[in-house]
DNA sequence: TCAGGATGACAAGCATTTATGACATTGCAA
DNA sequence: TTGCAATGTCATAAATGCTTGTCATCCTGA
């Protein structure tokens, strides 16, 4: 390979001027600079920037560590990322987990080997000691979505608790009083958030909260649709469904439609996440969003001034969920 | 930082017999492993691979480049990608393009930069040579999708000229005789296969090409909006109307919407690539849609090919297309 | 006793950055 | 004009954290 040596010596100079050429920095004289630059630019040499951070200590590269590749409402997140750390020069490696704490922990070893110098993640995993166990305190890390006991870091999430209110507001306001919940996977912040809200909903309208109005899911498609079918084989089945995602819900979807029954006309169901590309093609469920690609946006800033050593005490962004109202919650 | 030379120390032995433990490799007694081993542990070591790939002249990265971050298309490939680099210990770096050359020229700058092992791409670009121009020859690429012109290197996409047929052999059958044609963005190889599938089938069934039925789009919802709008305003507007890919289908249906217009009552509408999701919500879109995770799945393993060494001559893999047959599509 | 393989240390290399210091230039006061 | 400090310019060399070829040493078995 050639090498910023080669630059020197064809360009009369020390490899030490080559690189500051390179790196534009200070006290190399016009001249010097242009007959590097074009000794640069005639051999089209590209540095390496491998080499570069293991003297800078700085790999210019974040780690996004999602648990469902699947789930748009993650790729959308990454967009987000990406689009920032694209414009600073950033790499950004992604790993997926698929929820699996395993994976995830190879993910982070892996990652920590390659000495990124972030890492945002959406973990799988109840707890975060395993993700400091790896990185070490030095690296900055944002938490997405998800917070993992005892893990002091930033964190950019949505309003989990409001969003269940909305949504037993706006089905309540629909007529419904007997509102069913597919929770999110065990263990997991959101899941929690989510939960409470319904509950303490229920109770500021004096509805009663039964434990068997409550089925069990994991974010992902087939635990919303066992979760559904749970409810549907209740004595006295709930009128509306909240799913804890928008997986859980296409899940739901389907076990409904297994049953023979129809939305809304049999059961209104709504849940959190839009599936955007979906709700174009045909407006159908009505969800709580949240801005996903700012969130990603944001946590790419939240890193980066990490990196630029702003910021002392762990912070929390928290965004609005926003009520999408489509067709797939009717009047009971 | 830690390197192996301190674990050395406190071993008793030379950083090299580490590296030889870490590695795996012969010449290390069981006695001096297991010695070695315990230090690592206790101190929970975790090497750095950036200075490994130094040496080693590999990075263990993939770089995978995609013109649009936002269409489940590309997501879907990138998560194929993803489950077998991360199978291989690969990173796997994306980077958006956002359709623009001009992006797409400064990521492959940026990943040559940090000496990827291998390309992964879906190129923005009619030509390849800004590819070869900045990744040299010797870094293998696997083209996705797209072929631009004078880039011989490993090609994966799907049969688009069958694709074509498929679909207006299926138009055909429901009577239709006046089938629009959304195309794709200028100059991909992709846009090009799918219009003369297109112009072919027509011709089979002897219906006449006419010029004024093709509009032109870009694989983006604008476009596929914009097309549509030049399709319905039409004196005499088709039946039915082909889009190039899932995302301009939104954009057409957004546009048939506007005008007032039903779909499939007043206008069928099926297209290239499924929006899995949106279909599992409700089954909409009539589409011909590869197979996307697979295809991921064989770039990855056509990229690590070439990094064994096997391989010589490019290798092409095309895919077999489906219709899925949905409800914008109605009889005529 | 000796051949030959196992074992592991040494040192060079990988492609950069950066501290140090040598030398040149400049500005300004004497 | 001279002297001197401040600054600019650049090369040398050490450092980054790891791998690997070379070679000396130690064992083993014949």
């Amino acid at each position: 390979m050639t090498s910023i040596y080669d630059i020197a010596k064809q360009a009369g100079v020390s490899a030490a001027t080559v690189s500051r050429v390179i790196n534009n920095e200070r006290y190399v004289s016009l001249k010097t600079q242009e007959k590097v630059q074009r000794v640069l630019q005639d051999t089209g040499f590209i540095p390496n920037a491998n080499a570069s951070s293991l003297t800078k200590k700085r790999t210019n590269t974040f780690a996004v560590v999602v648990p469902d590749l699947t789930n748009p409402f993650f790729t959308e997140i990454i967009h987000g990322i990406e689009g920032q750390a694209a414009a600073r020069k950033i790499a950004v490696i992604v790993s997926n987990t698929d929820e699996n704490i395993d994976k995830e922990r190879k993910a982070l070893r892996f990652l920590t080997e390659r000495r990124v110098d972030a890492l945002i993640i959406a973990s799988a995993a109840r707890s975060g000691d395993h993700i400091i166990s790896c990185l070490g305190e030095d690296t900055p890390i944002v938490l997405l979505d998800r917070q993992p006991q005892g893990l002091k870091a930033d964190l950019v999430r949505s309003d989990d608790h409001r969003g269940a209110e909305i949504l037993v507001d706006y089905l309540v306001g629909l007529g419904h009083r007997k509102i069913g919940f597919i929770a999110g996977k065990r263990g997991i912040s959101t899941t929690k958030l989510r939960l409470d809200g319904y509950r303490l909903a229920l109770e500021k309208y004096g509805l009663e909260c039964q434990a068997e109005l409550i089925a069990q899911g994991d974010f992902k498609k087939e635990g919303g649709r066992e979760g559904m079918l749970a409810l549907l084989a209740l004595p006295n089945p709930p009128t509306s469904v909240i799913a804890s995602n928008n997986l859980e819900a296409i899940g739901a979807l389907s076990a409904i439609r297994e049953m023979g029954l129809r939305v809304p006309e049999d059961l209104s169901l709504v849940c959190f996440d839009d599936i955007e590309l979906a709700s174009l093609v045909y407006p159908f469920l009505t969800v709580v969003a949240q801005p996903v690609r700012t969130m990603g946006a944001v946590a790419a800033q939240l890193a980066l001034e990490r990196l630029d050593g702003k910021a002392e005490q762990p912070r929390e962004v928290v965004m609005q969920m926003t009520l999408l109202e489509r067709r797939s919650a009717g009047r009971v």
